[in-house]
RNA sequence: GGAGGGUUGGCCGAGAGGUUCAUGGCGCAAGUUUUGAAAACUUGUGGGCGCAAGCCCUCACAGGUUCGAAUCCUGUACCCUCCGCCA
């Protein structure tokens, strides 16, 4: 959520960032009103709770019955303020983050800013295929038998695809590690609490995420949720910022109404694997740490030779939670367009504020600022390589950097 | 699954209805001293509002009892130990 301080003392600044993000401003003014009444209220209770505090440090008659009468008159204020209490919180949850001033003002997708291209689109002496028929024809992807046991958006990696997976993973933690990012592996499962405290709705008509019946959990959508509630309700030491995480886990979409040749094959999946990096700063190391981010991105990109494109989102594409957001999107010859393979967002101390991460610098604490970016999503990644590596003959070279974790050159055809 | 024990500030740890304003220690920060550091000493160190004085909240969470709750009662979550089962 957003500081309230802000919007008390700058309500037409943040009506303009809510503007530019398309959002309606109207919150804006819907919070205020809810907090002055709030604070009124909470005026009313906290002199009789003063009250009660004095009289109850000396035992007589009249404070006895004066308390009794304080006590009746509470009873009926606190659950009123709490009600105004709740409307409020829910009124200040939905004030998406402010975007930087830089930030392009757009409507939506079409208006994001293309910074720069990498790499050469490859031209091919041959029709290419797409990754479904390359993963068919080389036994390493099997959508069949994914719909089979768990349905359709679900598949089996086997052979060279199992073996690729699992090396994109480690070639990323490795790469990772080199940075100085520590490596964790987080539950596949969190709390209500830490997905609607990162920004994903986990119910009603926007849920992407899938639910676990009578309890409280959720599959994850993302490391993301599970890496910034690793530090929830703590007050970490200003020395130790910033601290990078890479996170290994799988991811869970519902993905609910996305059909398409534009879902196809491994594109838009229930399940896929993510090593993502997460990133704990102090309020002015974000963009410092969001633009490293990015780079490291593309090192990883341009090391695996596929080509990318970056893409700056413009305000109307941020989200709730961002206050910029880059994505990178790889080439991908099956589709004859790029599509997006990472995504990395500064949300400042939005998400820190609902998840209670706070660092203490001297006398103060404040709330740290969070980054998440992807480095890999194994199946996109997947896609990516097997189109553009595809050979004439049906067979696909293995990337260099991958080599040493798959242990071969090429993935060839099983008859050959 | 069964039986016990626990949860207090950044960390450790006292506290068992009103002399508590949540002792004390560690860590951290500032200051004094020092050529510099260490040590020592002093001060500060949960959250909110406030220029301040001060006020409110806070002892896992949610209810309840009471004029008054960290303390008593109920429920929930989490952690630990032992037993059983198990990859």
């Amino acid at each position: 959520m957003i500081d309230i301080n802000l919007i008390r003392e700058n309500p037409e600044k943040v009506k303009e960032g809510v503007r530019r993000k398309q959002y309606d401003p109207s919150v804006v003014d819907c919070v205020l009103e809810l907090d002055k009444r709030r604070l009124g209220l909470l005026q009313q209770t906290e002199e009789l709770r003063r009250e009660r505090n004095e009289i109850s440090k000396e035992k007589s008659e009249e404070n006895i019955a004066r308390g009794k009468e304080i006590k009746a008159k509470l009873q009926e204020l606190e659950p009123q303020l709490k009600v105004l209490e709740g409307e409020y919180v829910e009124a200040l949850a939905e004030v998406p983050n402010l975007p930087f001033e830089d930030v392009r003002v757009g409507k939506g997708e079409e208006e994001n800013v293309e910074i720069r291209k990498w790499g050469e689109v490859p031209q091919f002496s041959f029709s290419p295929k797409d990754h479904v028929d390359l993963g068919r024809q080389l036994d390493i992807i099997d959508f069949e038998a994914g719909a089979k046991v768990a349905g359709s958006g679900f598949y089996y990696l086997k052979n060279e695809g199992a073996l690729l997976e699992v090396a994109l993973v480690q070639y990323g933690f490795q790469f990772l590690v080199k940075k100085g990012f520590t490596p964790i592996v987080t539950p596949d499962l969190a709390k209500e609490r830490f997905y609607l405290g990162t920004g994903y709705q986990p119910h009603g008509e926007e849920a992407q995420t899938f639910t676990v019946i009578d309890s409280d959990l959720g599959l994850i959508a993302t490391a993301e949720i599970t890496l910034a509630g690793y530090h929830a309700d703590e007050v970490l030491n200003k020395k130790d910022l910033p601290r990078k995480y890479a996170g290994y886990s799988h991811c869970f979409r519902q993905e609910a109404g996305a059909y398409g040749k534009y879902s196809k094959g491994l594109y838009r999946v229930h399940q896929f694997t993510k090593v993502e990096m997460f990133a704990f700063t102090t309020l002015y190391g974000s963009q410092k740490v969001h633009e490293e981010f990015l780079a490291l991105e593309e090192e990883f990109w341009k090391s695996l030779e596929i080509p990318y494109r970056v893409i700056e989102m413009c305000t109307g594409d941020l989200g709730a939670q961002a206050a910029r957001k880059y994505d990178l999107e790889a080439w991908m010859p099956g589709r004859k367009d790029y599509g997006e393979v990472t995504s990395t967002s500064n949300t400042t101390d939005y998400q820190a504020r609902n998840l209670g991460v706070r660092y203490r610098d001297g006398d103060e604490t404040e709330y740290v600022h969070t980054l998440n970016g992807t480095l890999v999503a194994t199946s996109r990644a997947i896609i990516a390589i097997l189109e553009n590596y595809q050979q004439e003959d049906g067979s696909v070279v293995v990337p260099e950097a991958l080599r040493q974790y798959i242990g071969k050159d090429k993935i060839i055809l099983p008859s050959a």
